[in-house]
DNA sequence: TGACAGGGGGTGT
DNA sequence: ACACCCCCTGTC
């Protein structure tokens, strides 16, 4: 059997996470594991810990007993972690944007938000996140993760051993499609080069557009290969913190065709509607919506 | 055990 | 509307 890359790594000892709400298991699990982030999985060498990786960040999370949220790293990247890490889960103070959501006078989004107290948006980087949901489209989230996996395994420089970063984009570039095919890509590997030669030739176009309104970043976002509004939406959403994005997929869809009455409506008309109706921080309630759709699906299929 | 449909968090034509 | 890729899952 081999060695599992995380037991031959320095790890800090654990600590509690400053300032970190208290969170449900169900709650930290769809934060990091729910479909906006495609790098969390279980440590195998610890089975009740997170292990997750993001810019050149790794960390592991767990929950004590009683609800208070653990983390540790490896010693040689812990400074930068523990700098990053909260941030990165909590640059959005959920319990304040909660409160501008208009819960209140809609039962069915507080009975979401009530089924993942605490859950919330995060702040992750702009070009990683453009590479996960470029992988996104039709794929379940552990086949998008398997796909994000050998990115990084094969493409991204080793940040500990056994444990790569994602690809930048500029290496992502040097990169023949045949070998993004050879990640499990499919018909993504065309989009992803074609995405890395843009961003080759503009080397600040990512740059600019994430400074740019919602608005205009996402009609530059759209401009991409492989990009439409639900991935723009997305990467813009998880990976630039514009709450005003509202990504729709087909699991939004049937929640709102099912809650709100959208029936026959086009995805562009559903996301007018969220806009409308849910307000400046329409991502987050998405995001509760979206939760809680799934957590149905998963209660329904399982009998 | 092994083959075989069916479908998957979308985009582009 | 339908093709695009192809892995995964559930079936037989």
């Amino acid at each position: 059997m081999p060695t599992t890359p995380s037991a031959t790594i320095a790890w800090t000892a654990w600590k509690p996470l400053a300032n970190a709400p208290r969170l449900a298991p169900t709650t930290l699990t769809e934060l990091i594991d729910g479909g906006q982030a495609f790098r969390w999985r279980f440590d195998p060498t610890m089975p009740e810990a997170w292990l997750g990786i993001w810019d050149h960040c790794i960390a592991r999370l767990r929950l004590s007993a009683k609800g208070v949220l653990e983390w540790s790293a490896p010693a040689a990247l812990a400074a930068d972690t523990g700098r990053l890490l909260f941030p990165y889960l909590f640059g959005h103070d959920a319990a304040a944007l909660v409160s501008a959501l208009p819960w209140r006078s809609d039962p069915h989004l507080a009975r979401s938000i009530g089924a993942f107290p605490g859950l919330t948006i995060l702040r992750q980087p702009f070009g990683e996140t453009l590479l996960g949901f470029l992988c996104s489209a039709t794929k379940q989230i552990i086949q998008i993760k398997q796909m994000v996996a050998l990115l990084a395994t094969r493409h991204g420089s080793l940040l500990v051993p056994g444990i790569h970063r994602l690809p930048t984009w500029a290496e992502l570039a040097a990169v023949p499609e045949a070998e993004l095919r050879a990640c499990l890509l499919g018909f993504r590997a065309r989009y992803i080069h074609q995405t890395a030669q843009f961003l080759a030739a503009r080397p600040d176009w990512l740059e600019e557009t994430e400074t740019l309104p919602y608005p205009a970043a996402k009609a530059r976002l759209c401009e991409l290969p492989g990009v439409g509004e639900k991935v723009a939406d997305c990467v813009l959403l998880f990976g630039a913190g514009r709450l005003e994005a509202f990504p729709v997929d087909t699991w939004i869809i049937k929640a709102m065709e099912r809650r709100y009455g959208l029936d026959g409506w086009t995805p562009a008309q559903i996301a007018h509607f969220g806009r409308v109706h849910f307000g400046a921080q329409a991502g987050l309630a998405q995001q509760y919506l979206f939760a809680y759709e799934r957590a149905q699906g998963r209660m329904a299929s399982a009998g």
